[in-house]
DNA sequence: GATACTCGACAGGCCCCAGC
DNA sequence: GCTGGGGCCTGTCGAGTATC
C-alpha cells in the first residue's frame, strides 16, 4: 500500500503561488513497458509514496517534463495497469505449480472477492433499474414508475405472470381491490419501518440518557471521594499541628517548672544562708 | 475537515482507412 | 494525394471517495 500524502511540505508549489514554468510542455506519450527517463522518474518517486503533486514540482524541477499533478496520478495509473497486465501475462506463461496451503488462501480470496462483488453488482442493478424509470418517464412524458416498480414488472413479464394492461382486464373491480391492498401494504411497510426507526431513535436516546446518567454518577462520586479526600488531608494536618503545640507547650512546661524549681531551690540556699547568719550574730 | 486518490467525461492530437 | 470520419490514446478537469 502506497502511503499517502508524500512531502506536500516539501512541495514547491505549497510554497509558491503557481508554478515555475520551466521543463518541457507535456505532449502525448504512449504508455509503454520500455518508458523513458521521464516514466522512470515517475515510477521511483511514486513507489517511495510522493504525492502527484511533489512528483510534478519534482519533473519540472530536474528540467524534464511540465505535467500537472493529476497527469502524474493518471500516468501512475496507467503504468501500473500495463505492468499488472505484463505480469499476469507472465504468469500464465509460466503456469507455476500451486503450494500447501495456497488453496485455502484461493478460496478465501473468492469468497472476499464474491462479496464485494454482489455488492458491487446490487448497486449496479439499482442503477441501472433507475435509469431504465428515467428512460421510461422520458417515453410516457411523465414520472409514473420507480426504478422497483420497472424492475417487478419485467420480472412478471419475463416470467409470464404479469398481470395485464389494466384496460385488458374484464376483472376492473378485482384489479381496483389488488390497488387499494397494494397501497396499504405499502403504507403498512412503511409505518412499520417508521415504528422500527422511531423505536431505534428512542432506544438511541434512552441509551445516550442512561451513559450521560452514569457519566453524571460517575463524576458525582468521584467529586465525593474527592472532598472526603481533601477533609482527611485536612484532619491529618490539623493533628499535626495540634500535635506540635502539644510538644511545644509540654516543652514550655518543663522549661517553666525547671526555672521554678531552680528559683525555689535558690531561695531555700539564701534563706539558708540567712539563717546561718542570724544564728551566728545571736550566738556570738 | 484537509488532503490525496480514483474515476468518468471531455477536448485535442494522431493514426488508419475508405472515398474521391 | 487530400479529406473527412471513426477509433484510440493522452492530458486535464470536476466530482466523488478514501484516508488520516
Amino acid at each position: 500500500m502506497l502511503k499517502r500524502g508524500g512531502s506536500p511540505a516539501d512541495s514547491e508549489r505549497s510554497k509558491k503561488k503557481g508554478r515555475i514554468l520551466t521543463g518541457k510542455a507535456a505532449i502525448s506519450k504512449p504508455i509503454s513497458t520500455d518508458y523513458d527517463t521521464d516514466d522512470a522518474r515517475i515510477i521511483t518517486l511514486k513507489e517511495q509514496g510522493f504525492s502527484d503533486e511533489y512528483v510534478a514540482d519534482k519533473l519540472v524541477e530536474e528540467n524534464r517534463i511540465r505535467y500537472v499533478p493529476k497527469s502524474i496520478g493518471a500516468r501512475w495509473l496507467r503504468l501500473r495497469k500495463l505492468f499488472e497486465q505484463v505480469e499476469n501475462e507472465r504468469l500464465d506463461d509460466e503456469l507455476s505449480d500451486w503450494h500447501i496451503g495456497e488453496d485455502h488462501h484461493l478460496h478465501e480470496s473468492v469468497k472476499h472477492a464474491e462479496k464485494e462483488f454482489e455488492r458491487d453488482l446490487k448497486r449496479l442493478e439499482d442503477r441501472k433499474w433507475a435509469q431504465i424509470a428515467k428512460l421510461l418517464e422520458g417515453r410516457l412524458k411523465r414520472k409514473k414508475y420507480s426504478g422497483k416498480a420497472c424492475r417487478e414488472r419485467f420480472a412478471g413479464l419475463t416470467n409470464g405472470d404479469a398481470l395485464l394492461p389494466i384496460e385488458l382486464d374484464p376483472d376492473q373491480e378485482g384489479r381496483e381491490r389488488m390497488r387499494e391492498d397494494r397501497i396499504a401494504a405499502a403504507k403498512a411497510l412503511r409505518a412499520q419501518h417508521t415504528t422500527k426507526a422511531q423505536l431505534t431513535e428512542i432506544e438511541k436516546q434512552r441509551r445516550a440518557k442512561e451513559r450521560k446518567a452514569e457519566a453524571q454518577e460517575k463524576a458525582r462520586i468521584s467529586k465525593t471521594k474527592e472532598r472526603e479526600r481533601k477533609a482527611a488531608k485536612l484532619a491529618k494536618e490539623r493533628v499535626k499541628v495540634d500535635r506540635a503545640a502539644a510538644r511545644i507547650a509540654i516543652r514550655e512546661a518543663k522549661k517553666a517548672a525547671t526555672s521554678q524549681f531552680r528559683l525555689e531551690e535558690q531561695w531555700q540556699t539564701d534563706r539558708q544562708k540567712a539563717e546561718r547568719q542570724i544564728y551566728a550574730k545571736l550566738t556570738g
